[in-house]
DNA sequence: TGGATGACCTACA
DNA sequence: CTGTAGGCCATCC
């Protein structure tokens, strides 16, 4: 399996720093498939699954898109708010001051 | 091999 | 602004 893909996604996720959030492009573009945002938010299906802080994983506009498979629709936000993150008034996440730019990893070695 | 799905993004009416 | 359509990539059946 090419878990090699899930692999990038969620050392990513895992590398965000506490009340900083990244969007589903920024990750796509980071694991090689920026034309593909859908693949990321799709590797974060099992990312739940899988303990990573998916919460900090938001839209390009900064909206909790994956609130609702993140289980409670509250605690994505709840859990944001915790770590100081801020909203407007749309329910958005303040990209201009929390966003943050995940780096490139590493390409694995091939297995 | 190919259709269907997925937490997106962009473009157009 | 809302709705529809297409695209893009990865995985499942």
């Amino acid at each position: 399996m090419k878990q090699d893909f899930f692999d990038r996604v969620y050392k990513i996720v895992a590398k965000i720093p506490k009340g900083k959030v990244t969007t589903y492009g920024a990750i796509a573009e980071v694991c090689g498939i920026k034309s593909s945002a859908r693949t990321v938010g799709w590797a974060l299906n099992g990312a739940k699954m899988s303990g990573l802080p998916c919460h900090r994983v938001v839209n390009r506009l900064g909206a909790l898109t994956g609130k609702v498979h993140f289980g409670d629709i509250h605690l994505m936000e709840e859990l944001l708010r915790s770590e100081g993150v801020e909203f407007d008034d749309e329910g958005c996440v303040i990209m201009r001051k929390y966003f943050w730019q995940p780096k490139k990893i590493k390409k694995s070695k091939k297995k």
